[in-house]
DNA sequence: TGGCCGTGTCATAAA
DNA sequence: GGTTTATGACACGGC
């Protein structure tokens, strides 16, 4: 019965994209629910469909993540998906976003050559208008998109289901309601909050066409002025319209202008002004020669689906166009470029988004979960929608996703085998493989450990099936440095590098500091195997304690430097260091161990180190001690803190003296900064006071004396007032008043 | 062989 | 008053 309800959900999806294909429309609205619940469960559709919830669904659907059916599952489900895009036609939405926004009349007035373009602020020109404008809009679809999980494959859900919203009522999947209005009329209803416009009315629709593609033209044409390079783009876009259209250029242009004349630019954008114009009868400028639009002739029932996509593919970049030609040429929305990484990165960021609109879309989990609304904040508006939601590959979802999971998944093998399940091609290398190799690196120096400290055969069997039994328990204990200070945590590090183990793990630096305190843990487990059952509930509790440890074990992993005796670059002293510090660990270490074994301390030095000071003595005393031994203890303890706080002091040294470093550098740059900026004062000064020189030798040299001679130099000079007015005074230093005269007006005058 | 460096340890003060 | 932490000073070993 399974088999019967797949073959035949699969074949009815099949015939559903052969017959969008060829242009009819397929409403699967009606049939969606009866499939989702065939499918997905009866609410689906209302659930959340995270990729990381898959496994609850499946466990719902009795679908085991390694059976079979998985494949046809989740063909099933892709299929699906592609029907519902397929009954919709998205366009990058700030593109058409901003056609509407310029519908206003009273804002967009596209200014004619020569002409400043009326906008607000006047100086603002078009460019920077429009691309407010397309800011905006953005900006609000996204809000919108936050809100009602946006438009795409959610909104039929959402539509069909729980969200009436403000749809039109007539509405109701006309026969002849084609793709085009329907996304106008969608976005008419996403951006009815924002005021700009009620949506047209069914007359208005053909001008709302025909507005769309005079934007097109004028945005290109408008930016041409401007910066002289869209207009090739769209000259190409045309070109490549042409070339794929089954409609010339010329018959497009012919269909376009018997349909909606308009004339020049200018009036692009004022219906009254075309029909003003073509009144006039005045021919029409080149804006026919650019502009056209076979999306236009939506009375022409010749163009199918596949001619629309044509014109909306040319409006866009050249790379997307790339790409939806090839989306077209192949006969189907599955193509191979469908998977192209580029876009898998542009999902990426989506991806990491919680909460992501993709909770109301049931097939999101085969596609992994796309958030068409966000796709113009990192694509730019470069590609259809459609584009994004599949091109979301199963290695961003793996990628992404088990990131989030909890526990620290990240290196689980079984999520790896999980996730490779939901591929159905090969795993592509993703960074999941190198947090997989260096996971399971983590386990083999694990065991190689285990194996070098002298556990036993059980144990290490232990070992190795707390490891395969939960990777990510292990993985994120390891995550958890087990120690609520950074002295301890560093300690841990240094503790554990002075040991035997230190082959193993002091090469690791800061990295491996936290699998350290596991080995301590392990090893303190090992070496009291022997000691009483307090010394190892000490052991389990102190080291083990979750609230003791866990507490933002992510960031004290990252705040604790135990290479502070390191330079930060790379010198050739850093092997030396490492060498030398893990020998004199071992070796300094191993004195008051030894001294321990001598004195038959009955704990590790570990332990008597980095236990908390009640239990540490509680410790004592629930064993007889001598007081040679206590003392031995205590001094093993005072050493070793000393020691982590002498770490910590040099590390903080060190630190004082780069911040100093930094410090130093930075002075020395707002320093050369400032001597720059004086000599370009210097500069400008000694520019100043040429160009003063020059304009006084011109004003002197057209001074005259009342019998029209020019002044002699050597008698005369200028003298400038406070209250801006050149006085001519003479050189023996009676003043001269006889040609007073405010400054450079008085001048021209006399010329 | 002396200098440098890293590290451990002690003494001491402060928290 | 005991414990912990920070820090200067010193010693030691390696390079």
């Amino acid at each position: 019965m399974v088999c019967l309800k797949k073959y035949f959900t699969e074949g009815l999806i099949q015939v559903a994209i052969l017959l969008s294909l060829v242009g009819v429309r397929v409403d699967v609205g009606p049939y969606l629910h009866p499939w989702n619940e065939m499918i997905l469960g009866p609410t689906s559709a209302l659930t959340q469909t995270q990729f990381h919830n898959l496994h609850n669904q499946l466990d719902g659907q009795d679908l085991h993540p390694k059976s079979v059916d998985l494949d046809g599952f989740f063909t099933a489900r892709r299929l699906l998906g592609w029907v519902r895009s397929l009954d919709r036609l998205r366009v990058p939405s700030s593109e058409l976003e901003t056609w509407l926004v310029r519908r206003e009349p009273d804002v967009l007035v596209v200014g004619a050559p020569g002409q400043p373009a009326p906008l607000e602020g006047g100086a603002g020109g078009l460019e920077d208008h429009v691309g407010d404008q397309v800011e905006s809009v953005m900006r609000s679809s996204v809000v919108a998109g936050s809100q009602e999980s946006g438009y795409g494959p959610i909104r039929e859900d959402s539509l069909d289901t729980t969200a009436p919203l403000v749809r039109r009522s007539h509405e109701e999947e006309d026969e002849d309601e084609d793709l085009y209005e329907e996304d106008t009329d969608m976005l008419w209803q996403d951006h009815s909050d924002l005021g700009h416009h009620q949506r047209p009315e069914e007359g208005e629709e053909e001008e709302l066409v025909v507005d769309t593609w005079r934007e097109i033209w004028s945005d290109g044409h408008s930016y041409d002025r401007a910066n002289g390079e869209l207009a090739q783009d769209l000259s190409d876009q045309i070109a490549s319209l042409e070339a794929q259209s089954s409609m010339s250029f010329q018959e497009c242009l012919q269909l376009l202008e018997d349909t909606f004349p308009f004339g020049e630019e200018t009036e692009l954008s004022d219906p009254v002004g075309v029909d003003q114009r073509e009144a006039s009868g005045e021919d029409p400028t080149p804006v026919r020669e650019l502009l056209l639009s076979p999306l236009l002739s939506h009375e022409d029932p010749s163009l199918d689906l596949e001619q629309q996509w044509h014109d909306i593919l040319a409006t866009m970049e050249p790379e997307d166009m790339d790409l939806g030609r090839d989306v077209i040429q192949s006969g189907s929305i599955q193509s191979s470029s469908l998977m192209d990484p580029v876009h898998q990165d542009v999902s990426l960021h989506q991806a990491i988004l919680p909460g992501s609109s993709q909770d109301s879309y049931p097939f999101n989990s085969s596609f992994g979960g796309s958030v068409p609304l966000l796709a113009p904040l990192s694509q730019s508006s470069s590609g259809p929608d459609f584009d994004l939601n599949l091109t979301f590959g199963p290695s961003d979802l793996t990628d992404t996703t088990l990131p989030l999971a909890p526990h620290g998944t990240v290196g689980n093998p079984m999520a790896s085998i999980q996730s490779s399940l939901f591929l159905e091609e090969p795993v592509l290398p993703s960074p999941l493989g190198s947090l997989l190799d260096d996971a399971l690196l983590d386990e083999i120096s694990f065991l190689d450990l285990a194996l070098e400290e002298g556990f036993n055969p059980t144990q290490v069997s232990q070992l190795e099936e707390e490891l395969d039994s939960d990777s990510g328990l292990s993985l994120n204990f390891s995550h958890s440095p087990a120690s609520p200070s950074s002295s301890e945590a560093s300690y841990s590090s240094s503790s554990s590098s002075s040991s035997s183990d230190s082959s193993v793990f002091s090469d690791e630096g800061a990295v491996g500091y936290s699998s350290d305190m596991e080995v301590i843990v392990k090893r303190e487990e090992g070496a009291v195997g022997g000691y009483s059952p307090e010394v190892r509930k000490m052991c389990s509790t102190s080291y083990q304690k979750p609230g003791r440890f866990n507490s933002l074990p992510w960031l004290e992993q990252v705040g604790h430097d135990h290479t502070y005796n390191q330079p930060r670059a790379t010198s050739p002293t850093q092997g030396k260091s490492r060498y030398s510090k893990t020998y004199e660990h071992d070796k300094l270490w191993g004195r008051d161990e030894r001294r321990a074994l001598a004195m038959k301390i009955p704990f590790s030095n570990d332990l008597i180190v980095n236990l908390p000071v009640e239990e540490f003595n509680e410790l004592l005393t629930k064993h007889c001690l001598s007081e040679a031994q206590l003392n031995l203890i205590r001094d093993i303890r005072r050493r070793g803190k000393n020691k982590m706080a002498a770490q910590n002091c040099r590390r903080r040294k060190l630190d004082v003296l780069f911040e100093l470093e930094e410090g130093v550098e930075g002075l020395c740059r707002h320093k050369a900064r400032l001597l720059k900026q004086k000599a370009e004062n210097l500069r400008s000064v000694r520019e100043m006071k040429q160009r003063l020189s020059g304009l006084y030798q011109e004003v002197f040299s057209r001074l005259r004396d009342e019998q029209g001679r020019p002044l002699p130099a050597t008698d005369y000079t200028l003298q400038f007032g406070n209250d801006g007015q050149v006085l001519l005074a003479t050189r023996n230093g009676s003043a001269s008043e006889q040609n007073h005269k405010p400054h450079k007006k008085q001048k021209n005058r006399k010329k």
